[in-house]
DNA sequence: CTGTTAGCGCATTCAA
DNA sequence: TTGAATGCGCTAACAG
């Protein structure tokens, strides 16, 4: 009934042989008669043996683990992107664990911590809100730990990193609202807090500069992407004097809410403002009047760009090879609905 | 620059001591002097030492690993029952390794041998849509590795599990439909092939019979929960003579598509037919026309719960008591938009 | 072709 | 108060 899980000692013992027959019959070695690989291949099924894992680690110094640091799993984008992850290390026989960090640094820190007491082989992160440091995660790569930073990389050199550049689809955006007749283009960012790059901003500015509209700092108005904010600033927009006939929302959910209150004023979405957002969340396409556009960032193929190159690091590594930093990017695209 | 991490057994050689010593030392063991115990905590510190887990195990037979196994953590019911699981297992000193069937069986069963490869001290499992034995779980539960099913629950004897009951709410649901005059009811039900309990359908038929309204078989439709496979699903209601007033629809997803093809075919969603559906996805609430109520079935409190009776197990195990099966069931709520 | 053995990092028992 | 020695499961070097 309680049985413990069956080693190869066991197996050696029961069949009168050694370990290392065993373990040598269990791995295919050249070297081990036909009959007593399969007398111990036949055992093993019988018994449902499966190594340990930390017992290999030891010989190889390998746990076939790695770790996914992340804010908050209940996120749709990154749900998707360890979606891609998850699928990308089942192909090469790793298999994930993953931390929350809740956009706290502290937890962040003791998440990376624990990953490193279970000797993760490789960490894939997107930092915190609130992370302005990343000794913790250099900490790791001191140790040779490789470390890929995805979606939300940290504005530091001599790191590995995916993420998916919104410049271009941000000035597209522009592009399109202008070809469109819009001159008044409103801007609800995200908070400043983040210590990454701001493409939506630099591709609304250089948007604006092509299409020879003027930059009005008043038409930038901040959320901090709760409902209420979102809604606060909203209002800031409407009470303009000269209302903006477009407004570019950081996401679709800021879109959501920023749409759901304009309605509140009976202001015709679509109509009298037009809204494009980031995300693209499928949930878009089935609204009556959904956003004329939405920047798809690609979170699975982030999510498997990001392991794969981990994988690639982890394996140079083991080669006993330097791999140069190296940063890959993905590109945005302006979806119109 | 290449270190490896470091072990007590360099903290042992760098103070002169043994690496008993630093052991006890650094688990605050009684029969230690303060004075070496702050000498091996301080060079612990700057070291960057961190226990070796998969060392621990040996000893203490505990990985302080868990495992969960779930279909898609694409879909939001479950990326959301993930989130409380990682947070349970962060507040439990564990951690959380994952794995996605994909709804596969094969690829379930090769989590599984994954997870017990690395020894996981216990398994959380939504079952997959083509799981029809689930000898590959009992295994584990063999080994003394408890298993907590939730949400997609085996229909099988001596089993843990957590689950969301829907009976109530699909009566409460016809309730609220009678109760606005509505004698046509149509379902769209979900594929017929999982093997768990069909909850949706007996609420559904209760609820009918309690408001002496006729169930009639042409009412109830299948889709497989593709876009698809729904609008079919709607087409065959829409084709019928004696049309539905209102139709309670498998979840949101399924709702949002029917609502979509119903809208092309120009009937007035609220007006000409209202929609009852599950899951109470936020984005429901963004929808110009919303499901007039949704069935709420707390993902993220049933990833806890599970989480939190899995420690329990795990626990109990430890103190060598054995558990009686334990089948904690939760009440969905009928939430009205 | 197969067996013996050392050693990975740690907790722990026994000895001092 | 500390040290030495053992064993957990496995692989691989070495020995037959």
């Amino acid at each position: 009934m309680e049985k413990k899980l069956p080693t190869i000692k066991e197996i050696a013992k029961r069949l009168n042989i050694s370990v290392s027959t065993v373990s040598r019959a269990l791995h295919d070695h050249a070297s081990i008669g036909l009959r007593t690989k399969l007398q111990v291949k036949k055992l093993a099924e019988e018994l449902n043996y499966v190594p340990n894992q930390t017992a290999i680690f030891f010989k190889q110094r390998k746990t076939f683990t790695i770790g996914v640091v992340l804010p908050n799993l209940r996120e749709e984008f990154f749900s998707s992107a360890i979606s891609g992850i998850e699928d990308t290390s089942f192909d090469n026989n790793y298999i994930a664990l993953i931390g929350q960090s809740h956009d706290k640094l502290e937890r962040e820190k003791t998440i990376v911590d624990t990953m490193k007491k279970h000797r993760v082989d490789g960490l894939l992160v997107s930092i915190s809100k609130s992370t302005n440091t990343i000794e913790h995660f250099e900490a790791l790569e001191q140790f040779n730990i490789p470390v890929v930073y995805f979606d939300r990389v940290p504005d530091a050199p001599n790191i590995h990193s995916v993420w998916c550049s919104l410049y271009h689809s941000s000035v597209g955006a522009i592009n399109l609202l202008a070809s469109k007749g819009h001159k008044r283009i409103g801007y609800i960012q995200g908070p400043s807090t983040m210590n990454i790059k701001n493409e939506r901003m630099q591709g609304y500015q250089e948007g604006l500069k092509k299409n020879k509209l003027h930059y009005d700092e008043s038409l930038v108005v901040t959320s901090d992407l709760s409902a209420d904010s979102t809604q606060a600033a909203m209002e800031k927009l409407l009470s303009l004097k000269n209302k903006p006939t477009a407004i570019i929302a950081f996401n679709d959910y800021v879109a959501l809410d920023a749409m759901q209150f304009a309605r509140q004023k009976k202001i015709k979405i679509n109509k009298d403002i037009v809204f494009v957002s980031y995300a693209n969340l499928p949930v878009t396409h089935y609204l009556e009047t959904p956003p004329m556009a939405s920047v798809e960032q690609f979170p699975y193929e982030q999510g498997v760009r990001a392991a794969e190159l981990l994988f690639k690091l982890i394996e140079n590594k083991t080669a006993e090879e330097t791999s140069p930093f190296e940063n890959v990017v993905l590109y945005s695209e302006l979806i119109i609905h």
